[in-house]
DNA sequence: GATGAATGAGGATTCATTCAT
DNA sequence: CATGAATGAATCCTCATTCAT
């Protein structure tokens, strides 16, 4: 019992620099994605804007796609944390609340940071790191199609995965489109957006 | 009158000659695009395919950017063929009639080439050349606005840009994650799907 | 008949040029192996010694391991050049004739280029490219077998596998480290070196 | 007399330990060694397999070519321990019984660890560490000329440099050769290699 | 116009070594 | 003494592009 309060904030401070320098490098490694682009994100690049040696890069991220992989992640994160928040507020109400609340989401989520979401949507080779994404969706579409068992008395769709799949589409096209064509969308039109968008998936489901 | 047939034909086998270069070299792009995907497919890898030399390629395209663009753009011809085929077809017919064609018709373009489209959409760093993808956005969106500005009367959305924009978005979406999703879509689930879709798209706008 | 012509020197034009670039290539890495050491020989410095741009190297190299292999495969021609027409000089002569010419070659043929002989066996790991190297022991081997065949009635040992092997074992190494442990190795030495191995490798034969 | 006992058995320990470190760290080398080529043999590795941090292997080792010519240093240990004592077992008898004996032992010898033999005589670079194989190779000479020198009397050669040169070149080369090639090198084929070689070293010395 | 050899900046990655903890 | 995170020079190699023939 004397020994390991010794040893332990070593640990802890070894743990913490780790810490510190991958967070370091993912937050680089977005930042430069943000500015230059994927094509100009060199690791070395990365490394320098995040204040650390390429070695240390290599250190924790075996190939600069992991790098990537581990930003897609991360922004992947983010957004499910804001899906499932917002689908457990609004838990065994009808779809004339959830609908427009998961649109409003989507929307919202887009614009965490709507540069790092258009750089990873349209500059990213999707080549290798899709097991991320692919969870990201199975994940998102599960919720979605949970939801719609526990009200399937009052839809009218009768194949529930089409319904999911066909609501999650729209969905998310619209609010990807949204924000990607319109970086300085308006609260208004957001609204406005949401309104008529609610509608129709309703519509389709009641 | 005499003279003219005399060097034209010379001229055209000139000018058909490169007609032919310029096609095998956007042909070889596709190609390759599709086999080897974006980041494999090199200048020098393309000349080879298209049986040309790399200076060749660099006399009738000043880069390999120019190339991709092209590449896309013959593909956004393609489809935008279809759509105005189609459009063209179900004019002055009622949304219900019209909604499940472009629906098939999206779907229809998008198994064109789905594996060059999917390249296309997922490989290709969106960088400079937005031009043509957005010039063919904007047809597809004024296509279909014109369309329901003439049977505005029928409609209960009265923004119709507001309208355009979230049917063009779920339309497009549900065809694309259908046949990205699943390359050997079956003519059932594609029926089914575009039932579902038409559905949703046609109670929003009536 | 009247193209041929015109062509011809281009091409061969062209084919020169290539051969020059490649032939600089090998004799730079050679120059660079003996300069500088394996460990040192980088590609980026191979292709600067040769006048050439690294792009050029690994337009006939796909890898610095094939370089390193086409100036073995050189040096091992060069020797088995040498070799092959002493053995011719003597074919048909009683081992008492052969043997001491054989000696003669082999330590001539290290004295070469007795540097690059010696980078070649004590700093080039021997990863990969065996095959080279084994196919010119193969050679020897069956050059001195077939030799030893034709004079079998002569020979004591009767397993001629055997004989070939010790044979051929001891004069190159005899040879190899003649030269290497003593670069400025005199003329009287050499030639008391092949009397008294001489004398050796016959005794046992006859 | 009190005294010491308290305190060499604490040195000794440490002692003992650092013993342990190197061993383990020079063990570990020659197993990265041979399982991994010389190329991918790197001091984190190394480390790592001897269960140590890389600091410590500096404290130990200045540097990776201190650390590999232990390796070398070691192994020729073994081998001259096997070497001096077959030597002292034949001392005094004739070449007849002295030549095959050696010959047995350089074959033993090379197959204590072949793989590993392999490596150090084909993979390592020999650049700088050349004292502790050159050493080797002296002592080597050094006893079997001392052998020479005390039966010269029955000897033909009369130069015992030259004579040892010869011999001794011959038989490592045949032994060398034969546990290279030939890793599954069966009793038989060793005991006819002997033979034939034995023969004729013993008839170039009498 | 066609050819393809040549270019060389730039990128990903490794690894012996150091040093703060 | 031990640790292992950090370093960064150096290496191999690629590929869009040019230009002499």
């Amino acid at each position: 019992m004397a020994r390991k309060p010794l040893t332990k904030p070593r640990k802890n401070a070894s743990q913490d620099r780790s810490r510190a320098t991958v967070d370091a490098l993912v937050e680089a490694t977005a930042r430069i994605l943000v500015k230059e682009g994927y094509e100009k994100a060199s690791t070395n690049r990365i490394a320098e804007a995040a204040g650390v040696s390429v070695g240390s890069l290599y250190q924790y991220f075996p190939s600069k796609e992991a790098l990537v992989a581990a930003v897609i992640d991360r922004h992947n994160q983010d957004t499910m944390r804001l899906v499932r928040s917002a689908l457990s507020e609004v838990a065994g109400q009808p779809v004339q609340r959830v609908i427009p609340k998961m649109l409003a989401v989507a929307i919202q989520a887009h614009r965490i940071n709507p540069k790092l979401h258009r750089v990873l949507t349209e500059q990213i080779p999707r080549t290798g790191q899709l097991e991320n994404v692919e969870a990201f969706n199975r994940e998102y579409f599960s919720l979605f199609r949970n939801y719609l068992e526990n009200c399937s008395d009052t839809l009218r769709p009768k194949d529930l995965g089409l319904a999911t799949y066909v609501c999650v589409s729209s969905m998310e096209a619209v609010a990807h489109n949204a924000v990607l064509r319109n970086e300085k969308l308006s609260d208004e039109q957001a609204e406005a957006l949401v309104n008529d968008a609610s509608r129709m998936i309703v519509g389709y489901l009641v």
